[in-house]
DNA sequence: TGGGTTTTGTACCGAACAGTCAAAAACAAG
DNA sequence: CTTGTTTTTGACTGTTCGGTACAAAACCCA
């Protein structure tokens, strides 16, 4: 009945979250976003609303794919603590292998807008708690297992390893490499083990 | 000889890091800071040269002091382990005494500008090393203290030390309690001792 | 092939932006 | 008080911004 998008959604909102992530909200003009997302002012507005409605669109697919991520880490066949190794393996390979999109989007935009941005801060609250929901699990896996002492306070120990997690974004963002931030993070978690 | 002027650079350095702290180096106009930093407009032209001069200076200033605090903190009377809490006791207290100054501004500033800006990347560079370096020794001091097990990689543990400090700062801006917070860096330190 | 509907390209708008200019104001020194 | 130097004030400029209006183009269905 009508004309057909030439554009596929997803695509491109990855594209937006892409310029977003490299030059940030304020610098990201919408002459930028019609070149990087290969579509014209008017179908962007047409589509999205503005500016700031992709924006939130972009972080929220972002945030969903990261959440899918978490839960998939953590319900695989690992348990306890190899969870916790290998989700730590899936992060700092995933934000070192792109030279331009190095950290995690959530964490700058955290850090980009501060606490007064709700549409942000609800969903990197979602995000950290999950991940620590995650870590409370893996903890009382490893518990059961005995792989870890039985002294751990598990609550204060998860938020441990949640900080961490942003800590590496941090790192990855600063350039460190992936065996600077494995090796880091393995001190760590030898730690954990009885 | 000529009209002195009304006021005074380090203060105003510090007015600067404050907004653009809070805002965010694109989203400040020259009118905001016209008003943060009490002055005119021309008066900021002539003092620091542009926006992004002025942007550098500010954070030129936040680094001094920022190293001045670490290399104070961990050359008092204070040794190994012991070092190493007040420093993250201090850390923690600096980063949630304020509702709007949460967290680190070199960290805001190192996820903002990420890699491109050398100006930024340099000091945070700076400061990440001398983290390292001051870890580095605090842990060899709690070798000969043996009040570390003689096994750790002091190396990677200072770089792990040094990613949780930037994990904290992450956690600050996100609204964490000095509680949270402490527990948090207690549940890490305590899997530290011997 | 032609009507109806949606997408797309282009031109445009007022507002806000970083930065400039020139004149006025404030001081120190004689 | 006058002179010389610097700061301050406020008006101004060209540019870029986010967002809009409108018509042309592309498509589906009949």
């Amino acid at each position: 009945m009508a004309r057909p998008r030439s554009f596929n959604e997803q695509e491109v909102l990855d594209q937006a979250v892409n310029i977003f992530w490299r030059k940030g909200f304020a610098d990201t003009s919408i002459g930028d976003l019609e070149e990087a997302l290969g579509m014209g002012r008017q179908s962007i507005y047409n589509t999205f609303g503005d500016k700031r409605a992709l924006f939130v669109r972009a972080l929220q697919q972002y945030y969903e794919r990261g959440s899918a991520f978490i839960s998939a880490t953590f319900s695989g066949q690992r348990r306890g603590l190899d969870s916790i190794y290998s989700y730590f393996d899936a992060v700092i390979t995933r934000q070192t292998d792109s030279d331009e999109r190095r950290g995690c989007f959530l964490v700058k935009c955290l850090v980009d807008h501060g606490t007064s941005d709700s549409e942000v801060t609800s969903r990197c609250k979602s995000n950290e708690s999950l991940l620590v929901t995650v870590f409370k699990k893996a903890l009382g896996e490893a518990l059961e297992d005995q792989t870890v002492p039985g002294t751990i306070d598990v609550e204060a120990t998860a938020m441990m390893l949640s900080t961490q997690t942003y800590g590496l974004s941090v790192m990855a963002r600063s350039g460190a490499s992936k065996k600077v931030l494995k090796e880091s993070t393995y001190a760590l978690l030898k730690q954990l083990v009885k």
